[in-house]
DNA sequence: TTATCTGCAAATACTTTGCAGGGAA
DNA sequence: TTCCCTGCAAAGTATTTGCAGATAA
């Protein structure tokens, strides 16, 4: 599934309504990075959604904070891509973002994979150790094309 | 600094012959640290490996350093459990390490998953992708008995 | 002796936070 | 008006690095 390419504005209600709900205001910095998010496919750091905003829109603490929030309202997706910083993706109506990435150690180019192998071994794990609750993280990483 | 109480252990030859082979050398706090690593099954942060060693033992910066070199001998494994440090755990002999972990997120308890579930779906998503030289980190998170 | 190591402190990188002024509702 | 939000700067945490003296071989 793709995330958020064919609803333009589709963010911004829903937004504003989980922002209303909570009493937080709609602010300026707030949909813009959402709509920054909107427009690239790939997990986006804060630096680099800072960069990508209009220079001078806000600042970087402002980036962080907002990430939190939108985490927070499930509106997007946190990634440890394992480089040392933390990673968005908007996430659309309904989608718990659960999903894969294919990282190049060359380029840091990023895969999406949709499918997840491990949901049924997840129970099986949860079992046999007394865990409840179980979720994973898995990242693939190799050498893509262009960089071999 | 000194050293009088470290014993020699099983991995001192190998450590010495290894770093003899890089003309790197024998010193108190690489051995201190193998066997602080030696007497603790989970993996330990650089922090928990220095909190370990006799007070006054070698400085937190020796450990960072340490590590890198222990892991560029392959003599250690680095696992990134998702809270913003890195984690070692000592390899066996031949052993490469590569295995998974059920973290508990309310007491930070791990658990080792020797089995690999992911082998064959790696070559398949290479191909697919056209990489090459791809591997995966998958770690399991949950909430462990003691915790429930 | 000589090249590698180490402690120490300073520097980096990412992220969080205190505070006072600015802004949405 | 009332809180919430923001910029700015400072602080916090994990990690790396420059340097001069210490040490293994």
């Amino acid at each position: 599934m793709k995330h958020g390419h064919c609803h333009p504005r589709a963010e911004l209600p829903k937004l504003a309504e989980q922002l209303r709900r909570k009493s937080r205001k709609l602010t300026g910095p707030r949909q813009a990075i959402l709509e920054i998010l909107r427009r690239h496919s790939h997990p986006m750091s804060n630096k680099e959604i800072f960069a990508a905003l209009p220079k001078g829109d806000c600042d970087l603490a402002t980036v962080y904070r907002s990430m939190h929030l939108l985490e927070s309202m499930k509106m997007v997706k946190r990634f440890d891509l394992g480089d040392g910083m933390a990673r968005f993706e908007l996430l659309a109506e309904g989608d718990d973002g659960h999903h894969h990435h294919l990282v190049c150690t060359g380029c840091s180019a990023v895969v999406e994979i949709e499918e997840c192998f491990i949901r049924e071994l997840e129970e099986n794990i949860a079992v046999r150790n007394g865990f409840k609750a179980i979720t994973h993280k898995l990242e693939f990483f190799g050498i893509c094309p262009k960089c071999q």
